[in-house]
DNA sequence: TAGACGTGGTT
DNA sequence: TAACCAAGTCT
C-alpha cells in the first residue's frame, strides 16, 4: 500500500527532527509524553519572524525565570520588557505579557486548545494559532508560515506571487494535514522548509518529497516563491544623548506604542531627514560619535552627545544601567562610549 | 490593506 | 557591502 503524502514527511521527521529546548520529539511524543502548552507558546511567541539559533537563550532565559504561565503573568512589565530587549519587534513582548494575565486570571492558567479560542488572545494570529493548536494540542490544524509557504508553493508549482499566492498555499496546506500526528507533521513541514527546502540552493536530493514536487520537476524550486519586489528603506537621522552622574545614566521608558515601544531608551531628539537637537538636560554636550542601525523599514544614524555633569534633566532619571536590559540600537550607542568605537551597521 | 514593526546571520 | 532572509501580528 502506498504512504500518503504526510506519512512520507512523518517518516522523515522521525529520523530527521531538530531538537530544541520547546519541542517534544518524535520518539517522546510516541511514548505517550505532551508537550507544555506554555512553552509552545512561548517558543512560538519568539519565534515570529525570528531564527532558532537568535531564540534560543531567550528560551532558555525565560523558562528558567518564569516556568509557568502564571510566573509570567506576575512579572513587572519593566522585568519582562528587559530579558525581551535584543530580540526585537517589541509590540511581541508587551503582548505576551497581557496574554499571560488573560490566561493567568480569566482562563485559570490554561491555554485554550482550539484554533479558534487561541485567536482571540493577544499576540496570536492565524499561524500562532495553528501552530499551538497542533503542536500543544494535536489538534489537525494548518500551519502556514514562511517555511510551508515556501514548501507548498514549489510542492505545487504555484507561480503567482506573494501576497496573491496566498489562498492557493493555504488550500495546499490544508489539504495535506493528516488527521494522525498533526503536531508531529507541522513541525516536521517547517523543518523540512528550513533545512531540505531552503530559500537558496534546496537540498532536493534529500527531500522526501522530492517526488512529486512539481518546481523541481519542471527545474524552477529555488525561483518560488516568487514575490513582489521590497521597497527601498530611507535614511533618517537623529540626536542621541548620554548623559552620565557618576555610575548613573539618564534614561527614559519609551512610549507604549511606535518604534521600541515602551522599552528602557537614551533620550533622542525626533528621526528624520533634519532632526532638531533636542538636549535633555542644560550640560556641556560633546561630540561623541556615531551609530548607525537598520530597522525594517528605514536606516538610521545617529549622532551620539555626552556630557559628564548635567543640570537637572528635562525628561527621564538618572539610574544604574544593566546595557543588557536596551535595544540594541542604544546598546550600539552605549558600547562607543564605553568601549571607543565607531558603531557601525 | 499596505505599512509599521528589530535583529543578526548569510550571500 | 547592501540586500535578503527568519516559526507574523496589528492597525
Amino acid at each position: 500500500m502506498r504512504e500518503g503524502l504526510a506519512q512520507v514527511l512523518l517518516d522523515w521527521y522521525d529520523d530527521n527532527a531538530r531538537v530544541m529546548p520547546w519541542r517534544v520529539g518524535p520518539a517522546d511524543r510516541a511514548r505517550g509524553q505532551r508537550p507544555d502548552p506554555y512553552r509552545i507558546w512561548l517558543s512560538e511567541i519568539m519565534l515570529q519572524q525570528t531564527t532558532v539559533a537568535a531564540v534560543r537563550d531567550y528560551f532558555v532565559r525565560f523558562t528558567n525565570r518564569w516556568p509557568r504561565v502564571e510566573d509570567l503573568a506576575a512579572a513587572e512589565d519593566a522585568e519582562v520588557m528587559g530579558a525581551w530587549a535584543g530580540l526585537g519587534y517589541y509590540a511581541r513582548a508587551r503582548n505576551l505579557l497581557r496574554c499571560a494575565r488573560v490566561v493567568a486570571e480569566e482562563l485559570d492558567g490554561r491555554f485554550p486548545d482550539t484554533e479558534a479560542e487561541l485567536l482571540k488572545l493577544p499576540g496570536i494570529g492565524p499561524y500562532t494559532a495553528a501552530a499551538v493548536a497542533a503542536i500543544a494540542f494535536d489538534r489537525p490544524a494548518a500551519v502556514v508560515d514562511g517555511n510551508v509557504e515556501r514548501v507548498m508553493s514549489r510542492l505545487r508549482l504555484i507561480e503567482t506571487p506573494l501576497p496573491d499566492a496566498k489562498p492557493a498555499i493555504r488550500q495546499a496546506a490544508e489539504t495535506l494535514t493528516p488527521i494522525e500526528r498533526p503536531g508531529d507533521y507541522a513541525q516536521a513541514v517547517m523543518d523540512l522548509g528550513a533545512t531540505i527546502c531552503t530559500p537558496r540552493n534546496p537540498s532536493c536530493m534529500l527531500c522526501p518529497w522530492r517526488s512529486p514536487c512539481a518546481a523541481r520537476e519542471a527545474g524552477v524550486a529555488e525561483t518560488l516563491p516568487r514575490k513582489a519586489p521590497k521597497k527601498a528603506k530611507p535614511v533618517r537621522r537623529g540626536y542621541l544623548y548620554l548623559a552620565q552622574r557618576g555610575d548613573d545614566w539618564l534614561l527614559e521608558q519609551r512610549p507604549d506604542k511606535g518604534l521600541l515601544g515602551g522599552m528602557l531608551a537614551f533620550p533622542t531628539s525626533d528621526w528624520g531627514e533634519a532632526p532638531t537637537p533636542a538636549p535633555p538636560a542644560l550640560a556641556d554636550w560633546r561630540d561623541a560619535g556615531e551609530v548607525r542601525h537598520t530597522f525594517t523599514h528605514f536606516h538610521l544614524i545617529l549622532r551620539v552627545m555626552q556630557a559628564d555633569a548635567p543640570g537637572p534633566p528635562s525628561r527621564g532619571a538618572f539610574a544604574p544601567l544593566d546595557p543588557k536590559t536596551l535595544p540594541t540600537v542604544f546598546r550600539k550607542a552605549h558600547k562607543l562610549v564605553t568601549q571607543g568605537r565607531t558603531g557601525r551597521d
